[in-house]
DNA sequence: GTGGTCTAGACCACC
DNA sequence: GTGGTCTAGACCACT
């Protein structure tokens, strides 16, 4: 498991290692239950201060993706659908926003419909576990 | 041109304008070369500073989405498909980013054509200037 | 002679006249002695406002480009090369400074030098009446 | 790092603090990640306002030539020739309308090249990080 | 301490 | 009246 910091990237770190995380888990690199590296080995390993990587677990476990076990390290978090239908809504807005942009850019319908198809053959038969 | 600040929103007041006007242009409300209020007009209409509207008109104008004239105005600005290749990259890995957490939370790909087609519907037959 | 006005461009729209009329001359479009239009003439072509053209003509005789008879009108100033040495340093000083940064983005001696001749070519045997 | 400002300079302060920093790096003064002065430092140094050192940073960020770590500093971007195409063309652009004016002023081809020829010789074989 | 955002109030160039 | 620039002083998020 192993992702590198953008130091010139505005967002904040804690950030950052969310969405590498996040990334790690919704690819199926990382399956349900398997253990992530500790706060403190994380912050070893990315040289940055142990505060900022609980700042970013505490949030992806807020968000359902992990959960941690007091003393045993934290985990990530088994798929379940019905946790976070607000997570959902929030991506189909998304998603309309950058259609809505895409077709003032003159990208044809089609195209749109490819990049779909193309993200889902990538990753829609991956094992979940 | 009305649109309301959240003042509890989390993002600065200008990014706030800068999305509402860009929605008012790519939704085609807006038509090329029309008239924006002044810096002054649209501060006194949200009860911000003008320098608030100055740097989001500033922004908006080096992204291409408006265009400002000395003494006369700010003004929509004719659409350039050729003008922002930069932009579309971004939008297309944002896309991609959404899909693939849309994958992770099961929605079909089905679903997710029906999204594009209706927005494509919604909004693709819309005049341009 | 004609050209057009940019009412999107940054600069005053006097500076845009003023480089218009510049480069007409030093094309060798306009010839020594020649008539240029009158402020009003030119005013109505452009439809802006006569002291607009007033500024621009006024600017264009300090710097010894063209000249202004009373009841007569405006015309191309006979070139006189000893005229402004105070011109030719400012030229020079700006040449060293777009060649500094084209080093830095490494465009190679050769290129720029190309650039030269090209434009000596070009210009270089014009007729000076 | 140190120039200074000339408050009889007709150009905006920000202005003239870009142009200064620019300067530095594309001569080589300042090298590659190299750190320079804190928005607050600069403006002490200059006594102006902190404003005006920070919309100077935006703005040589957004050209690319520094970058932006919050809460650690500002510094200057590693060199990349395929970031600003458009730049280099204004340059060329900018090129030819000298040019074009020494010619008009009688300054010989051989004369022109003995100028860039010196501007190569000068800042060509600088090192670059 | 750092960059980023915001306000209030001011002056300037342009048209 | 319009956009553009500048100051002074303030608060916030981040590390």
């Amino acid at each position: 498991m192993m992702f590198q910091l953008d130091f010139r990237d505005k967002r904040p770190l804690y950030e950052q290692i969310k969405a590498n995380i996040k990334e790690l888990i919704i690819s199926g690199i990382l399956k349900s239950d398997e253990r992530i590296p500790s706060v403190r080995e994380l912050a070893q390993t990315l040289t940055i201060n142990p505060n900022t990587i609980q700042k970013a677990y505490k949030d992806l476990e807020t968000e359902g993706l992990i959960y941690s076990v007091r003393a045993k390290g934290s985990f990530v978090a088994p798929f379940n659908a019905a946790a976070n239908p607000a997570r959902l809504d929030e991506l189909m807005s998304e998603l309309e926003k950058i259609l809505a942009e895409l077709v003032y850019l003159n990208v044809s319908q089609e195209q749109a419909i490819a990049v779909v198809r193309n993200v889902y053959e990538k990753r829609g038969v991956k094992a979940r576990d």
